[in-house]
DNA sequence: AAAACTTATAGACCACCAGTTCAAACAACT
DNA sequence: AGTTGTTTGAACTGGTGGTCTATAAGTTTT
């Protein structure tokens, strides 16, 4: 029996046990930097049954990350690509912005998961469940900008990676910003720093 | 005698030597993930010989760093600061773009060593050398932001250390797309790659 | 010229920590 | 009693950054 198959079947409690632990190590630390002595010094199994239920560190990571990282805290995918005007796409986008920062809210852990992500060493991101993440969430990226593209919503005097590039990057310095003042502001403020945000998007991809 | 002052007056040959290798290592892996053995072997130097020279691995990153990474690389300081309408700020703003570009085209390494040193672990970002670098850089982009504002080429609706954590990010984000195709384009793409960096900053950061 | 002292280099060694393996013990169920 | 699934922790391999002692080379003092 496969690693992950007897992970499955583990008590649930075990199981959140191990993977709160463990995301709250690699947020803190990076999928390197993070200790598995630690991880299983907190979570009080021992190396063994670590190694019983993971094939290595690295699956450990991927598990986690696939348990804490919805893609939703990126993208609505289905709402944005039913838009057929460039305001609908925009009106559409705040609405997945906004449902996006509620996400990111309620599970500050996932984005500094994402941070680990983008840090790994490059041999590891196209292995495993995270490789195939990352495609997966390129893709999406792609044809999400496509869309907008076609319909006229966003710019294309400029390349379609650079552009998500760009965005990727003001997109997390945004969240990184915003997270940590987020419980502090009232609804009205919340509300201003999101349009602040909204705003630098569209600043940046309309034609 | 300090490490400092006797690597001061080392071999010019020797120095540069090290400096290379160790800017090499950082590059590629970080301050963390280098290794000193790795450097003091590519380097063909003995332990005993580099704690001589420096005092530790830190000391050695931020030597190395202030020897590759020129602030001018980010802002001509003066340059900016002269400006005093929103046009000439934009113009001015032009130029020192151009200029960083063609710094970090000849230096490539600085730029690596840029991503090690905003991936520094927090305890060291306020440390020796590079402590007071990060300072220096901080106060510079707050001083020409605060100008840039003052004179009206660049929006107040938004929190200054946010929007120049969006820049930089962009900036970022800018150097990393371009420097690796920079060789590959002619001038006219060359320029216009460049004017399209501009105009994303511009589209930031204009009221 | 010899002795004393300074500067520079080498590399063995240290304590520590990493991720991983494995044989043995334990528990549950047939 | 035997079988299967689960857990343990010691041991292993291979690194890390950093210390320390011995020695070689160079310079100054006697």
């Amino acid at each position: 029996m496969s690693p992950l198959a007897r992970f499955e079947k583990l008590d649930q409690e075990k199981k959140r046990d191990i993977l709160e632990v463990a995301a709250a190590e690699f947020a803190a630390s990076g999928f390197e930097g993070a200790s598995l002595n630690q991880i299983i010094g907190n979570a009080t199994i021992s190396k063994g049954t670590f190694y019983y239920y993971f094939e290595d560190k690295f699956d450990l990571f991927g598990t986690v990350f696939r348990h804490y990282f919805d893609p939703k805290m990126l993208l609505d995918r289905e709402l944005i690509m039913s838009a057929e005007t460039p305001d609908e796409f925009w009106e559409r986008f705040t609405t997945s912005s906004h449902q996006s920062m509620m996400l990111a809210v309620k599970k500050p852990l996932a984005i500094e998961l994402g941070t680990a992500l983008s840090a790994l060493p490059p041999e590891l991101l196209g292995q495993g469940e995270v490789g195939a993440y990352i495609a997966e969430v390129t893709a999406l990226l792609i044809e999400v900008v496509e869309h907008g593209q076609k319909i006229g919503a966003i710019r294309t005097d400029i390349p379609l990676e650079f552009l998500i590039q760009i965005w990727t990057s003001v997109d997390m310095a945004f969240t990184r910003w915003s997270l940590p003042r987020w419980k502090e502001l009232d609804e009205k403020e919340q509300e201003e720093l999101m349009m602040l945000g909204i705003d630098t998007y569209q600043r940046i991809m309309k034609p």
